[in-house]
DNA sequence: CTTGAACCTCTAGTCACTAGAGATTGTAGA
DNA sequence: TCTACAATCTCTAGTGACTAGAGGTTCAAG
């Protein structure tokens, strides 16, 4: 059994995280001494240590919610798990489609201007009012 | 001088974010009809296309703030124009790089099950539970 | 037994909006 | 000119996933 402080620690949650993690349902309420102190066990740290690399991955804490849930029932089918695994990747994904299309703009634009000028006549700046100067949608 | 709502439809930008905008001292503050109503003309219309355009670049609403002050004194010079948008690109590099290490490893966690066994047996989650699984870090 | 680090709860702040309540205004058709 | 109703107004609160701080209590080492 040890402290919430050590928990912390070892998965590198920190507290009010690990707190915050039990309000939402995350975490089952941990024990407590009789002085009120939360300590946790194997169980709780595996759970934790489930909670961050999901989060380490994207996943929301609504999604982690449900993969949990799962896990606890393994009898049931692991559909779901799959589901918001896949889901998760096509955001990942489409995020990436996004922020490509950003690079390609912000390097133009940055490279369009070596900050030596005045506000007037900067290249960024006109960029950022005239959206025709973009190669593409964004 | 046209409404909020002609605004709106003119830039896309919906009519609370105008007024959030406002709020947050990126636009100035409107004319008003008798009846209290803003009213917008095309310095106005110029503005918020530069907020949008610049949102959509992915800027954060304070370096708006700093790239329109800039705007606002055309004799300054553009050098912190120039620093706002590196930093922007930078952090798009670094945002696209991290999302690839989660692409990688969300891929090969999905493949890894079809979602047609049970919770206790999935890749998914087992992938979730422990790191080691992992190809890299991320 | 004392000290002080770690813990407790609760509230509020972050960012960039978005939603809703409840009241007022603008404008087009009769 | 009147009426209906869409659009506008202000204000407060909610979103997600935490983070910070106040003010108080408990644990454990020396
Ligand atoms: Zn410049
Ligand atoms: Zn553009
Ligand atoms: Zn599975
Ligand atoms: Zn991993």
């Amino acid at each position: 059994m040890f402290s919430i402080g050590e928990l912390s620690k070892r998965t590198k949650v920190k507290v009010p995280t690990i707190r915050y993690y039990e309000q939402m349902g995350l975490l089952a309420e941990a024990e407590r001494t009789s002085g009120n102190q939360r300590r946790y066990d194997k169980t709780g740290l595996e759970r934790l240590s489930f909670i961050r690399h999901a989060r380490d991955l994207g996943f929301s804490i609504e999604a982690i919610s449900s993969l949990i849930e799962l896990q606890e029932h393994p009898d049931r089918s692991c559909e779901a798990a799959t589901d918001i695994a896949v889901s998760q990747l096509a955001d990942v994904r489409e995020k990436i489609k996004r922020l490509k299309l950003l690079e390609k703009e912000l390097s133009r634009i940055s490279k369009g201007c070596d900050g030596q000028g005045v506000s007037e006549d900067c290249y960024v700046l006109a960029s950022l009012a005239d959206h025709e100067l973009c190669s593409r949608e964004h």
